[in-house]
DNA sequence: GCTTGACCTTCCACCCGCTGGAAGGTCTAT
DNA sequence: ATAGACCTTCCAGCGGGTGGAAGGTCAAGC
């Protein structure tokens, strides 16, 4: 294959794994530069664009956030990069999937004790339905998106009541 | 508190802990019955009403799509349901969880190993970029929405050539 | 030269589970 | 009367795409 050969869409889709659709709509939300058109308005593509295309591909296999994968991808291109910053982006979404994969561990295995422990019959008694009916409060877990705090139910001491005695 | 007492959405809110917004919002997707209005179209709770949205809370904490939701409220109101009913539920969403968690696992060590093999330093060798740049192709993981299959590229065997050699 | 059909283009809508804002109505305390 | 905390509806956006429709274009076979 020529090394200068221009590609289509689907061509550089088939290459890279990557669908058509998705390769337009990271075009459109700018992970990727937009590509040249030739003469019919169809967007061609380099052998090279293939290459950032794997890039991207790849770092969304591993759940990269788009936000992310542009920032890795502008590293990728520069020559003169320091390997700390990539280093740094990686850390910053390892401790992100530290927390969620707690959270879900958490409600794992919450989730597997309440359904070890019920019947599995006609019977209505179920702990499950048990648990979520109780009262019991244990709030959300760690990553919680670290929201504003405490807004929850607006000012709560306003004009009027708000919880009733 | 007299148990008849007629509520408004601010103070359901501040009993269940969920956002007037969001109480609002599982009316419009059907996930609890449209509340009664008042004469001025104030939407009126009762105590009956607090516990159908703690249940709700509840059970979004431990993260069951609002879908599991709708079907385990209807078996927490049926007293002639059946136990395994409600463990089929918890089951399959268990199943979902422990896919998640595998996935997130996967990538988690990959990401912790190409973090600690690099350098962390002000030089542009990087496993991390390496990694993302290699040819590699493994593909999605087991959790990778069972989808139709393998459209990914369109027909493949058209008139034209996909994929020119 | 015409048809076929696989490709390309754009636009708009939908998925999940909310959340934010705007524009307006209402209620209660001062 | 005014303040301000509540209530109402509607519309928009998050992330990361996917689906469909309507239309343009290209290459192969007849």
């Amino acid at each position: 294959m020529r090394p200068d050969k221009q590609l289509t869409i689907g061509e550089v889709s088939a290459l890279s794994g990557l669908p058509s659709r998705t390769i337009r709509y990271y075009e459109e939300n700018r992970v990727i530069e937009s590509a040249r058109r030739n003469e019919n308005r169809y967007r061609t593509y380099s052998q090279a664009d293939v290459q950032t295309l794997r890039f991207v591909a790849h770092a969304r296999r591993l759940g990269f956030p788009l936000k992310d994968v542009t920032e890795l991808l502008s590293l990728y291109r520069d020559r003169n990069r320091a390997s700390k910053d990539v280093r740094h982006i990686a850390l910053n979404y390892l401790a992100g999937l530290d927390r969620k994969i707690a959270d879900l561990m958490a409600i794992r295995n919450t989730i597997e004790d309440l359904a070890r422990r019920c019947h599995d019959d006609d019977r209505p008694e179920c702990p499950i339905i048990d648990e979520l009916g109780s009262a019991s409060m244990a709030s959300r877990s760690s990553s919680a998106s670290t929201k504003p705090a405490s807004r929850r139910a607006g000012k709560l001491n306003g004009p009027r009541r708000l919880v009733p005695r």
